[in-house]
DNA sequence: GGCCTTCGTGTACAATTGACACCATGCGCA
DNA sequence: TGCGCATGGTGTCAATTGTACACGAAGGCC
């Protein structure tokens, strides 16, 4: 029995986001083409019939952000007729975290998710959606360190919590959890970042963070 | 500018469970066409055009399995190519959880989790992932009472939860969090089950749920 | 009435969380 | 060169939460 005629269109739309200090910024483009032309949206495409949803998601970021070697992964399909006006289509939100220094975009502009404009679609349906996943998954989970350089300062995995869960978290027990968890590796390497006492650096260790999960342990702060 | 043509199917498969006593069982029904004729597969279909993502797993469910009102939440959407011999099809998954009694199904099995068959396409890997979100949606989210009658016992919530998270729980411990939280109404019925002392009905109050969530807190167990 | 089974409850100790303040270090400037 | 300024880095105590653990109560059955 062969497959029925396709009739829904698959697309892929990115959640780019990047940590600006205490902004969280997502990269917005305007879109080329109507519907919405000129509108700022989500970067994204079509799927292809050959490529993973994945790939999708990894080529449409490549394409239109120049962005490349990103984490990604998948937030919900979002897939109710009538988001789009010329038919049909279903669309697989993908977050995609990057690291400082911030990729300059080919085109687009770095928008602080609190400060959105008007959006094309249910692109701001999506956008609050991936807040919240980050904001929950932060809790079990080291996504923060995938908005991090390699190596990095306490206080920027401070800001970077603080930044996502949008409070302000006391500096000492911070420290005490986070070194409890024995998943950072202190590096004896500082930096100065002003006139003050520079910051150790300290790196995150995946196979250490691997150990924990396995004995069940979670973040949580 | 026009769509262009679909090239991509798109699909729902449905995650039906329900908890018979400590054993979590999912409904499984046989291929009724090829591919994989006759093997067990979750249920299943392709989207129509003027329906959601969710309404299309009603459907199905209604349809291949008679079941109707039941919850339902997305889980994943899987779209690897190659994981239907036919060609192109990504499937959105979703996880609908049945109170009891068990409703007959119109076809198939209801399978323990535990011993799952061969299954069609990569519907073993679906069930896998199904397995783990219940798990740890349990501890932030009251869905394990999804999963009871209306009225239920202590002893009933707790067979819940140690069936999905697959470890004992203390009795006293257990009902003295679960009380702690104040989301259930005892009720001033009993239940005699056996030759013992009855239990006390409790049930399940969304909105002080509602009240609690808002204020940040979460189950953990 | 005695036995069996599950219901329902409290305490004590350990671990974790959360509040809170001060000295150290290095830069810049007078 | 020394003083001021800004951030880095650390410990203690109280409150809360988690965990281990045992026994009388109620009702059916024989």
């Amino acid at each position: 029995m062969p497959l029925p005629r396709p009739q829904i269109q698959l697309s892929v739309d990115c959640i780019l986001l990047f940590l600006d200090g205490h902004t969280l910024r997502t990269l917005l483009i305007r879109r080329p083409i109507p519907p919405h032309l000129g509108t700022w949206a989500l970067p994204g495409g079509f799927v292809r019939p050959d490529e993973s949803l994945e790939a999708a998601a990894a080529r449409v970021l490549a394409v239109e952000t120049g962005v490349r070697d990103v984490y990604l992964e998948q937030l919900y399909t979002f897939g109710d007729p009538g988001r789009d006006p010329r038919g049909r289509v279903v669309t697989a939100a993908y977050i995609a975290l990057v690291r400082p220094p911030a990729p300059e975009p080919r085109e687009g502009a770095w928008t602080p998710m609190d400060a959105l404009p008007d959006l094309a679609f249910d692109h701001l349906t999506i956008l609050d959606y991936a807040r919240q996943r980050l904001k929950y998954k932060l809790e079990y989970s080291p996504v923060g360190f995938r908005l991090l350089p390699e190596e990095f300062t306490l206080k920027r995995v401070q800001d970077a919590y603080e930044a996502i869960l949008g409070r302000a978290l006391d500096k000492r027990n911070f420290r005490k959890k986070l070194l409890s968890l024995k998943v950072l590796k202190p590096l004896a390497k500082f930096v100065r970042e002003g006139p003050h006492r520079p910051a150790r650096l300290y790196r995150f260790e995946e196979e250490k963070w691997e150990r924990l999960k396995e004995k069940g342990n979670v973040f949580v702060f």
